[in-house]
DNA sequence: GTGAAAATCACCCTTTTGGGTGAACTCTAT
DNA sequence: ATAGAGTTCACCCAAAAGGGTGATTTTCAC
């Protein structure tokens, strides 16, 4: 997998140590470590970074928490918690920040490298057309007239920025059927054109 | 926490038995457990079930991948995979399905309830969506020719799948002004209509 | 086999969008 | 003061999308 710029904060360096290993096998960068919450601010500032590893325990017991919270309003990255802390008053904390993955100490290698993949998939790699569906589904169930398979596979290639011709060709249809098609969906979705649609939906 | 719904798939019974005492403390009500695939997808007929944990390891080596493959067509339903594989090859194939979360056996007790409560906050308790400014501060990192101010805030808009009208009331300009930042802003993004657009940024 | 729902298609007409050109009027930094 | 970037606006034309009506064919459950 490509390599990604990965912050890692930890303030024990013998397991900050062990994670800078975990992650130079796998080939990734290491952004840090650094041990506390001003340091790993200016890091951020500095390079971009693509994930963040975080202890929750830094000199705050829920610095890393807060940390995840600054990062999600700054930079779109996936976060994983490191950490020893599984009691119930961290774990609703941390929830807030919704990270991609939580990982208890202690924790192996495999473990870690496992998450890290993971996470990068599903943020990096997206299977747009699954979600689009999934959403679709989700919706049909709160939507008196529910779309038809037809126009969900529509309403996915919508999604994707396709116009009326590239639909039409791509479902084997004229574009006069697939306007018939959009007619409905407008209709059951409730929106009068396509961008409210796509809203809805991605 | 809401109690949820949860499948477990697993087919070494004491490890069925343990997960089964740990989801009972956390009061979930357990759909199964049950050993193989077949079973599997008539318990999931059977009953809406709201999680998923399954081993991957069944009768075929990739079994629970493949389940989760088939419950991903289906059901929006997040996927926890516990399992004693961390080899590259399963993980290629795990990380196709996205799953929410990735437990290395062996896992302890804390680990798989924090796993379960961070996968329910991320899927049922949705986390508040990325300002689109962010999203679009991002973009402009790998774009030649970064947006304007004036241009963020019509691409914002624009997501908001509003047309050229509204936009333009909403900024107090001009259709003809708001027209002309929309071609600029297409140029920039490279597309040609506002569906591409927001495609790329939502 | 019948009826209903889904999918297919063709017109027509209006509105919206996309794209090209040209031109002011701010700012701000040199 | 002035060059450049950013914002504002107008006009024109072509393409795309939206919306209405009507009709045929498939498909599938009863």
């Amino acid at each position: 997998m490509k390599p990604l710029r990965i912050l890692v904060v930890e303030d024990n360096p013998i397991i900050a140590e062990d994670i800078c290993d975990c992650l130079k096998e796998s080939n990734h960068v290491i952004v840090g470590p650094c041990f506390n919450l001003t340091s790993a601010k200016n890091l951020i500032a500095a390079s971009d970074i693509e994930m963040a590893l975080l202890d929750i325990h830094l000199e705050q017991k829920d610095d890393g928490i807060k940390l995840a919270a600054w990062l999600k309003e700054r930079i779109p990255v996936p976060v994983i918690f490191l950490t020893a802390f599984s009691d119930e008053t961290t774990l609703l904390q941390v929830k807030k920040t919704h990270p991609a993955h939580y990982l208890v100490k202690p924790f192996t290698s495999p473990q870690l490298k496992a998450a890290i993949e993971i996470t990068a998939a599903n943020f990096y790699e997206p299977n747009m057309q699954q979600s689009i569906h999934t959403k679709i589904m989700k919706l049909n169930q709160s939507i008196p007239d529910s779309f038809t398979l037809r126009e969900t596979e529509i309403i996915a290639l919508l999604c994707q920025g396709l116009t009326n011709r590239e639909m039409a060709t791509e479902l084997f249809i004229s574009e006069n059927t697939l306007k018939t098609h959009l007619k409905n969906i407008f209709i059951k979705a409730n929106v009068n054109h396509r961008s409210a649609l796509i809203q809805k939906f991605l």
